[in-house]
DNA sequence: CACTAATTGTTCTAATTAGAACTTTAAATT
DNA sequence: AATTTAAAGTTCTAATTAGAACAATTAGTG
């Protein structure tokens, strides 16, 4: 048996990791980390957001969530305000500043990462997402299997 | 300007964490983190590995593999012997134990993750693997001219 | 050979990470 | 309405992570 494991998976961890750490260098600049970025970004343009939004658009667990928000909050970047509706619930925003960093750096941000596409033909790009996305749902169809056994075994 | 950074970029962060999670939930059962068992899988079928290499082939920083390979040793699945050649250089290699385990587990893993591709024509997987180093280029590259940059400030 | 530069691995720090236990509040059920 | 169940955030723990400083050794240079 041919085994795709040690190659296609391998270049989608290299991949994922040569990204990111691109991606930091730039953010470092600002003194703050990619997940505080993320953070930064995700509320721009929006009137803020509940803990739980949050934490799926940026695929932060509520756990790691805390800390992070915590530090942007020492920064005086983003501000907590107990939501009106849901007694449970924190809405996040950004503070002035934290706005005015996000005016000032995203669209920077932006070409910065969007370079990496220049040499990009549109079919690339479409490619890439179909390939990417064609992953995911294995993935994800694999685990709701997994998840069924499990709960199967609980019954039986 | 149409922005390719919100989707094809966040479809990446996605897919990775999915994988990384998928891959976790088999790993966990052994009692492994993920980096512990990429770890023994590395070992397997070699004579042991000097740490440099090691940390290349898994991408794991030194500092971070000091950790991971102490957990491995004191799990005795791990041993640490002085390289007869460079003073400066350790030999990790499997134990009997270590070893035991990976024969036993190491094809039911590949089973496991290669369950992935089932649904996958050869075209799929050339198509992937390919779209996955075509971004995986384009960030080498930028990240080198992004290091000559800072070459060139120094001297300047 | 002497000196400098580079490499190997360890140690340390700050941050992130997932997961579990826990508190508080909301929703659902009886 | 009372009780049970679920959801939102916090806190805690163990592990990983990158990066920097450091000691020991090797390689390269004059």
């Amino acid at each position: 048996m041919k085994s795709t494991f040690p190659t296609v998976l391998r270049e989608l961890l290299r991949t994922h990791q040569a990204f990111l750490s691109y991606a930091a260098s730039h953010v470092q600049k600002l003194d703050l980390t990619l997940p505080q970025f993320d953070i930064i970004i995700t509320l721009g343009n929006t009137d803020g957001l509940p803990y739980k939004i949050l934490g799926e658009k940026t695929l932060i667990t509520k756990g790691t969530l805390t800390g992070v928000i915590s530090r942007l909050e020492d920064k005086g970047l983003v501000q907590r305000d107990a939501s009106k509706t849901d007694g449970r619930s924190q809405i996040i925003r950004l503070t002035e500043t934290g706005y005015a960093l996000f005016e000032r750096t995203f669209p920077e941000h932006l070409l910065f990462i969007n370079r990496l596409f220049d040499n990009y033909s549109p079919e690339d790009v479409i490619n890439l997402e179909a390939a990417l996305k064609q992953l995911h749902e294995a993935v994800i169809s694999l685990r709701s299997e997994e998840q069924e056994k499990i709960v199967d075994d609980t019954e039986a």
